[in-house]
DNA sequence: TCCAAACCCTTGGATGTCCTAGTATATTGC
DNA sequence: GCAATATACTAGGACATCCAAGGGTTTGGA
């Protein structure tokens, strides 16, 4: 991984699916692979700003989304709804914050099955110095030009309505 | 996840961090975000078509390599360095390939330290019927537009690129 | 020639994701 | 009011990914 291909693996599949007759679906499989593998290299990255901060991306999400949460604490249903993973995610993320004194777990005030998260102070301190890194070290460098970021707003953000992400 | 949220929230993370004063940053974060949020719809669709034939998109994606080399044949280091994943990740997918009886090991024939990995003529015969079925199910309906699925191509393949995947 | 460095693969451990099932609490309908 | 249904969270298991470390094989320079 080091060293870089010679040739885009991606292109020589798109080759290989044209030349087995399947051209009707080369692109789209070329331009779904690309994801795939864009998101390995964006995850990378990430988790490798995050991890002097002893932060994965997921429980990074988490903390983040705590932090804009006006009152500081939510529901875990309403975090696994935002943040769109299973709610086990969810408890294994928060297991995991709150051994590391992140978050902490509170009762629901009038519905007894809800669970809410709350970050601790040191919590909100450690998610705006890893957002600082991520702005400065991830998202000011992703590597895309401008226009191309707005492209992608716009082709994934329609994707993800017509897939049911929301409805807006 | 079932029911559509009333609002994108990756639009409401972006204007979270416009609110913050990361206006900079915003928009690379939103369109990273998305790519995140994406590629986890697109690996749920393909699981989904892949899971009736035993597969994962992992051993699934080894198969297909396989099934391209015109030997039938690669080594192992060389599937890790195509598919762009740990040489762990290849061992793995290789074991349990292997147990399905869709590959199998063999030694190089001048190198003592190389596994070449050889499909079976079952394993050959399910890696067919798997990409026939995502073909039809997955990437013939992929929900993007056609001037989309170029864009995407066109953008990630510089980013590709830049990341240090291929040279070319 | 021969030993150190490089390379290849595997094992073991840490994480994250999902699914299924189980327990507890709320809500709904009769 | 109470039973049936729905909702919320957690426990256990299957997979995949990466990293670190270890053992075997090659290669290359002294």
């Amino acid at each position: 991984m080091a060293t870089p291909l010679p040739r885009d693996p991606i292109a020589d599949a798109r080759l290989n699916w044209e030349r087995h007759g399947w051209s009707d679906v080369a692109a789209p499989m070329a331009a779904i692979t690309a994801i795939m593998r864009t998101q390995q290299i964006l995850l990378a990255r990430i988790e490798g700003v995050l991890k002097p901060f002893g932060l994965t991306f997921a429980r990074y999400e988490l903390l983040a989304l705590l932090s804009f949460a006006r009152s500081g604490a939510l529901p875990m249903n309403k975090a696994s709804a935002l943040l769109q993973v299973h709610p086990t995610s969810v408890t294994n993320a928060v297991d995991r914050l709150q051994g590391a004194g992140l978050v902490i777990r509170s009762p629901h005030p009038t519905d007894g099955r809800t669970t809410l998260i709350e970050l601790t102070q040191e919590g909100r301190t450690l998610a705006k110095r890893a957002t600082a890194a991520l702005n400065s070290d991830v998202f000011a460098q992703s590597g895309f030009a401008e226009q191309d970021v707005d492209q992608l707003i716009r082709i994934l953000g329609t994707f993800r309505r017509n897939a049911g992400d929301f409805s807006e």
